[in-house]
DNA sequence: GCGTCCGATTGACTCAGGTCAAGCCGGCCG
DNA sequence: CGGCCGGCTTGACCTGAGTCAATCGGACGC
């Protein structure tokens, strides 16, 4: 069912329709969160029982690889817990994180609705749990079920927002801002200060923020010198969120139109 | 019903249901135009039937905000002739253009979906024609109709993958680069090679592109002088499709986890 | 046809952030 | 417990693209 592929990053292996002789079932600690998540939460406790009949729950090490660029999507995958990064490689084979996803979120790598192949790789930054839903039962079930239907476009009215906000991140905002939003994004909503965890490679962010671990590192040792944040060893601790989103650094270009 | 903000851009007002008042309804040229839209075409003739009972079609000047970014949107666009940008602003007010749409294209803004603030601005950049939805008739058609739900479903999934491709766009290649695949993509599919309209203004292509827009005038001044491409008014006229798009100018890096 | 005006282009200079190259530190295995 | 190794940090340097400023040129009004 898993498999190492010696020469390279873990990727997971699986049969079509693999149910119930997964390495963990749904226990009631998954089903809760499932039901936090907003997806499931919009779709309803119908849609979801069905959808949950056929998944199956899986606890993976981190570098696994639960899908790949350029092939069709067999599952969508729902995090439990832990982190994936999507990661698109260009022609030349370089590669960025377009996005990191966090526990509760179902990235349907729209692939799997178009039946097209994926434009990123899913690729888990930390060990994790993820929920393994067979793309054949959402396709049909999101045909029949206005409900889940519905939450899938909602879904993907958020993922969609999350994108534009990070094209205008990149084309707006240099270095050290984007990272103290990226970190401020991490503390907990209204708790106005708070320890943020940074459990994923610096590799790994610095991509997703469109920067180099150089500059990622030097970013965080600015905020640090600032006194916006204190590092320790994977993780940082945000002494106010609302100062590390202050505009004192120098912003770009205005002319549009 | 069209009114003009004395010290700023045109701004599109309109009430609630301004049904047949409208300036230009829906001739069969446009039914055609409309026929033809990905999104339409998977929704089916009974959706679109519905939906176009509430919907006008508009011819407006170049300038004309659609809608604006921060506000709820009352009606979904369908751009039957033209380009529209999306303008996003952050805190500070300075602007990009987060993506650029041409004819055919539906942009429900998700906003409208979701009943949640426009994330952008539509702003268009041409003089052009416009199909207005009323947003309430959508939300309840896609309630009831799971065609259109699916065809938004898949509306979807395509904005965000073009979303993808931006932000790896943005993150891996070089302004040359970038520049000459953005006219790539313009030039009609299959055939190798043609002239590409740039009827929107250098700063709009320009802020798309992520970049200013003096570095979008010497990208293109670069691409004349390699002979990739022939520069004349408001066009450009590309050699070879193909060529525009080779690999000669550096990348950056690779490394991601 | 001619002046005005605004967007596009061109040139010279600057700088944020990428690159290259050491060091450093913590985890892990023998 | 020591040494190795991979990932993170730090420093020195370089360059792609932004900034500022001057010029060009097409559209439009008169």
């Amino acid at each position: 069912m898993i498999q190492v592929k010696e020469d390279g990053p873990l990727r997971l292996i699986v049969g079509p329709h693999p149910r119930l002789d997964s390495p963990m079932p749904n226990s009631p600690l998954n089903i809760d969160l499932i039901r936090r998540s907003p997806f499931f939460a919009a779709a309803g406790e119908a849609a979801m029982e069905g959808l949950l009949r056929s998944s199956f729950a899986q606890r993976l090490p981190r570098g696994t690889v639960v899908f790949e660029q350029h092939e069709r999507a067999d599952f969508l995958h729902l995090l439990l817990e832990g982190s994936v990064g999507l990661r698109a490689e260009d022609e030349a084979g370089h590669a960025t994180i377009v996005e990191i996803f966090g526990p509760g979120e179902l990235f349907l790598a729209p692939a799997a609705v178009l039946r097209m192949p994926c434009s990123a790789s899913g690729v888990l930054l930390v060990d994790s749990r993820v929920l393994m839903i067979p793309a054949d039962a959402f396709r049909e079930a999101i045909g029949t079920d206005l409900a889940l239907s519905r939450a899938t476009v909602e879904l993907l009215s958020r993922h969609w927002r999350l994108m534009v906000d990070q094209v205008v991140d990149l084309k707006l905002r240099p270095a050290e801002r984007r990272v103290a939003r990226f970190l401020a994004r991490r503390v907990p909503e209204e708790a106005g200060a708070g320890p943020v965890g940074l459990a994923e490679p610096r590799t790994a962010i610095a991509a997703r923020l469109g920067m180099t671990p150089e500059t990622l590192s030097r970013a965080l040792a600015a905020l640090e010198a600032r006194g916006a944040i204190r590092l320790s060893a994977r993780r940082a601790d945000v002494a106010d969120r609302a100062a590390l989103l202050e505009a004192d650094t120098f912003p770009k270009r205005v002319r549009v139109r």
